[in-house]
DNA sequence: GTAGGCATGCAATTCGATTTGCACAATTCG
DNA sequence: CGAATTGTGCAAATCGAATTGCATGCCTAC
């Protein structure tokens, strides 16, 4: 291109990569020239030649299965898709959302990426197989559960953070704990799923559990509401406490319940593993543990770079731990509980 | 790659693309090899050859003023990111995300995109200049308030919006209504600014306008109060109610007026013009014109597709008008505001 | 004065898939 | 039986930039 301009083919190149020596003359021609035409290699041909686009792809596991975007209940990923957007461009890449490459009609730019981060990976996930394939460098956010280490990964802490949440169900009046989850065969439900199973075992109780399509949405509440409280020959395990991984769950569980004439906190103490928008604005609002999904992203921003880059800088391998965002559902104390619902006439 | 396992050269391209006609035996040979090997054609290659990526980038323009990336405040641009993803996997394109490719750091990967999605342009805005002289094909979502038409957009309602607010501040018993915006030179800032000038001539008011930079982000609440309550030499020009464009100039807004005994709403009604999350979840919560991110992300993807594509449908080519979603902030009736508060314990 | 060194620019190759043009075969028709 | 048609596969050119190898010219040194 600039060299119809200017007068050289390829010393276009070495003016701008300098490889080699170039004479001052002539490459300031050749930045004239580029200057005055806008100039700008292109960026495919490069990339074809380099094996480098300098882009990230970003694989959301969890919006594959859901059929439709439903925006309000999916603030995990977009808190996390844009953080990540922005530590990329910090790095000098962009950040691609891509569909599930594995699908038939997935478009092959899913694949034009240097390197990609997978949230939440199935069970034997076959993407990663398939980027494995196609040497296209990958790392997970959470583990696959069935194959930690094909892959590097950021461990979401998920045992730790579901102790934490039933501790707090417990010490705030809980003593017939259930958990409710999804049924998607990925690290966030059956990691979740056994430190529960293992937390019941360690008080000799019997795991409650409720399993419901993740596709559902918050209709799921009104599911666990009915096998919860609805069938009078499983009266003896009602639960007074839930926990909910997703927060859609918990919001809904909190519907169904109300429905029912089941007071929350009062009567059913509820908390949602994943901090959503509901959470912080129903009422009452809902007490969730926070992922901090920015500081997720940006860690796995960085590794990701790593990867494909090969520096060999020591970097953090875990997300940051989520933090217990406790608030009125789990909150029977009155004291708090009013202060918390006072008006804006206070002054 | 599959010319190696198989035996033929090009005849693999035909084989997927069809474009003549192999025999049977050889097509099903070839498509054996290619699912056992795990062929894929690359991306890259095929980019360059056919010019077309499956790729559509899109540049947050309001994001590169703001230095560090503050999620809490920017939902509008998540919400819409996250849209245009979906819409965009669903026309078989991948969404890139970019930084401004006309900054000296860009990476290359902005411009490998086969059409360009500007959000919020400044006024002759030089991305549009240079993706022009690119050649690629670029839509605008909000026109540049300097060149409407240099490129085709999607147009926000931002004038009727800006009328419906003030409207709305009026009939809620404001009778001094000043604006509070940012000093980007954007669509958004420059358009109501206009239409508020424009309404209060109209009722042969005097405009009380105040301006901070869009970094400040909701210390700019702090700044606007200042200015409005404690400048004595301006005590007959008080606002009684403030419109302010940005959610987080509100919420900073109301921190500050209760700060100085100045009662939301009793004595000061705000109204906020991008629905953000502190607007639903503070104390008070802020009465906000939700702009419906989700369906303006659609239609501005469909718009691409089409731009690239070169399909001849009609497409609406202005944003899904926006909902003003009525809250604490601009409610002085007693009865809604203490229903609107009422907590869970009520069935 | 010639050999070696350095600066400088161009021609040709590479990246991987697609597409066009051409060659060879088999089949059909006059 | 020769010619036209169709089926089938390969060689080569293409996309745009980067890199390698080669050639030229100029200068210094022995």
């Amino acid at each position: 291109m600039a060299k119809a301009a200017g007068v050289s083919p390829t010393t276009v190149s070495q003016a701008f990569n300098g490889r080699r020596t170039v004479s001052r003359q002539t490459l300031e021609r050749v930045h004239d020239v580029a200057e005055r035409i806008g100039y700008r290699p292109n960026a495919v041909a490069r990339g074809l030649r380099e094996s480098r686009m300098n882009v990230i792809a970003l694989v959301l596991r969890p919006l594959d299965t859901l059929e439709s975007f439903l925006p309000e209940g999916v603030d995990f990923f977009m808190r996390f898709a844009g953080s990540a957007a922005l530590s990329a461009m910090e790095h000098g890449y962009s950040l691609m959302l891509v569909s599930d490459p594995t699908k038939p009609g997935a478009p092959v730019s899913s694949l034009a990426a240097d390197v990609c981060i997978v949230t939440d990976p199935f069970e034997n996930d076959p993407v990663l197989t398939l980027l494995k394939n196609q040497h296209i460098p990958a790392l997970t956010v959470g583990v696959d559960p069935a194959r930690p280490g094909v892959v590097p990964s950021i461990d979401s802490n998920t045992r730790a953070e579901t102790f934490e949440v039933l501790d707090h169900l417990e010490s705030a009046g809980g003593t017939t704990v259930g958990l409710a989850l999804g049924t998607d065969r990925n690290a966030w439900n059956l990691t979740a799923k056994r430190a529960y199973v293992e937390w019941c075992g360690a008080r000799g109780r019997e795991p409650i559990i409720y399993e419901n399509p993740e596709t559902r949405g918050e209709a799921a509440g009104e599911r666990i509401a009915a096998e919860a409280f609805d069938r009078v020959d499983r009266v003896e395990r009602r639960p007074d406490a839930i926990y909910c991984l997703t927060g859609r769950h918990a919001s809904g569980l909190v519907a169904a319940a109300r429905s029912r004439g089941i007071r929350v906190p009062e009567d059913l103490l509820v908390a949602a593993g994943s901090d959503a928008l509901q959470n912080r604005t129903g009422r009452p609002t809902v007490t969730a543990m926070d992922l901090r999904p920015e500081e997720t992203a940006r860690r796995a921003v960085e590794l990701a770079v790593q990867l494909f880059e090969g520096s060999d800088a020591e970097l953090p391998t875990s997300a940051p731990g989520g933090i217990l965002r406790v608030r009125e559902s789990t909150s029977r104390d009155p004291v708090r509980s009013a202060s918390r619902r006072r008006g804006p006439s206070s002054d």
